[in-house]
DNA sequence: ACCAAATGTAAACTTCACTTTACATATTAG
DNA sequence: CTAATATGTAAAGTGAAGTTTACATTTGGT
């Protein structure tokens, strides 16, 4: 699964310790996330699709790997 | 966070283990997911949106305790 | 009422999301 | 240049997501 949370953070001028701050988790699990290293909750990714206005569709996208096996 | 995942499937008359089947996860999780026991991965949740021709925000809602510290 | 399919639930187990602490490297401002 | 801010990364721990097996209950069709 892949993000746009890099360019969403730049379009609003956020940090991740900002981003991690208004969604409560720690700023590693953003950096996390950000690098594809894992898989947010969906919990997470309506929280921050909330947080950038948009939706989790917008930012979150499965990749073809997702429906392998 | 609540889900209108029960609603889906009636609309496409899928049970849970014809859904569970689609998107490769056990039946006990498509149940635990729709009776709110637990939250799913955003993988999973972009799967059942795709399943259902609609988005991760059509089916999933998050609710004020979400947000609770 | 009866049978089959669908759903609910439980226990024990594995894996990974997420935390905290800590440090190293980039980036930007003054 | 240098000091502060932002990002990358790592290790050890905790809790919860998701698995399998198994059984009990509910629902629907005939």
């Amino acid at each position: 699964m892949k993000n746009t949370l890099k360019v969403e953070r730049a379009k609003k001028n956020l940090t991740q310790a900002d981003l991690a701050k208004l969604i409560m988790v720690s700023r590693q699990t953003i950096n996390a996330i950000e690098s594809g290293k894992y898989v947010p909750s969906s919990v997470l990714a309506l929280k921050i699709a909330h947080i950038f206005e948009t939706s989790v569709n917008e930012i979150f996208e499965l990749e073809e790997s997702d429906w392998a096996k």
